[in-house]
DNA sequence: CTGGTATGTGTACGATGTATACGGTAGGGA
DNA sequence: TCCCTACCGTATACATCGTACACATACCAG
């Protein structure tokens, strides 16, 4: 028998908790939270689907380290400088993450045993806030303003109906067909010469919001002091 | 036989679309929208699962009339006075339904088929927007900023893990726990100094990011008229 | 080598959405 | 009054899901 148990092709790595979650995440990134069954995940694995459970606990116990994988990947905001630009960075660092991640949208805020990246990261920027002279009452102002927006554009812009300008015109088409024509004006005027010009990207939208935000958070900030 | 058909203590009501959608926003509302099964449906109504399917052509489809009815319960922003009180009031709606119906929250701007109650409720606003003097583009910098602020918010405070300020110290205990002490002592000063004082509501955080949000439309609407 | 612990497997169960075929019933024309 | 037919509710069944449980195997300490 050629029993050589060291020079077999493929060595058959062990199972890590590592290695679930890097395919849970890739899995999840490519096909949706809905196509990561723990069944599909394992035939990733080559293992039995029954094998996950020794890394995890159950599939909710996987998807609280899954986000708190995307908490580390979002980082903390730098401390030096400008408060407005720091802020700024990790808007945006959150809203590359959840592209990146979509299914991570609307999980970020609802774990029950938040992970040691995602308090770390709260953490940072409260100080953050605070060390720019905003006093408690106020910083929570601002985070729960910053919080909304950010998740809730990233949410939007995940649901939103359509990706590009290309298909926008047929999807319009699909959604007012059921409807007498000139039902909704203001709606069609609104598809016509603004969502469906070339170049549209509602993603290009969220820095616009974003400056508001900031802007007046800075006002109120002045005002405070 | 005593075959009084008429005087039968229960008339066995006959089922309808109306009689299922009731029923599963009731369901949904008290228990959550995985609860809402389509055998628990049934159930409710004392049919068997399959008879809902003369009424839904699917869960997708119910789900898609769920969201119309609570986009009917909204309406549409008043016509008359300052656009600021109109837009903020549609806010404070939107706010309320979704408070009623929390399974709403990321699903109302997912759907691919949207109902009537969602059409017109979207042209209504825009055509507030543009009657106020937004311009096309302005409009659209507008109603994205508002509506990430007010799904977000809803979002982030459907997740909230806590609900009332007497859960919050345990919350925050079982949060914290498995970590050293002094790990995130901004997110302790945090929660001790203002989440965990009496009569804390997050949802009074609501209305004063909407104000700077309001105000700062109004600004840029200024500035460019 | 030997024994024990960590890791992977096979099988099975209850829950879910829904396809399909069937049975009862209401209501309108004869 | 009777029957026919269209509609409405039912019974059964299947694929897919998460995961409990008992067993098999692989690896490491003595």
């Amino acid at each position: 028998m050629a029993t050589d148990r060291v020079a077999s092709p493929e060595p058959r790595r062990r199972l890590s908790r590592e290695r679930v979650l890097e395919a849970a995440i890739a899995h999840a990134d490519t096909s949706g939270l809905d196509a990561l069954t723990m069944r599909s995940l394992a035939e990733m694995l080559e293992v039995a689907p029954m094998a996950l459970y020794r890394h995890v606990a159950n599939k909710e116990d996987l998807i609280d380290a899954m986000v708190d994988v995307v908490f580390s990947e979002i980082g903390v905001p730098s401390g030096g400088g400008d408060w407005k630009t720091s802020i700024r960075r990790r808007a945006i660092a959150i809203r590359d993450a959840l592209s990146r991640h979509p299914w991570a949208v609307g999980l970020m805020e609802s774990r029950r045993t938040p992970g040691p990246a995602n308090l770390r990261h709260h953490d940072a920027v409260i100080g953050r806030l605070r060390a720019a002279g905003f006093d408690v009452e106020m910083a929570a102002h601002a985070y729960s303003l910053l919080d909304s927006y950010i998740y809730g554009f990233a949410l939007t812009k995940l649901n939103l109906p359509f990706e590009f300008a290309e298909d926008v015109g047929e999807v319009a088409q699909t959604m007012l067909e059921p409807f007498p024509a000139n039902a909704y004006p203001n709606l069609v005027e609104f598809l016509r010469e603004h969502v469906m010009q070339p170049g549209y990207d509602y993603g290009d939208e969220f820095e616009y919001g974003l400056d508001v935000i900031l802007d007046g958070l800075d006002r109120v900030r002045d005002t405070a002091t």
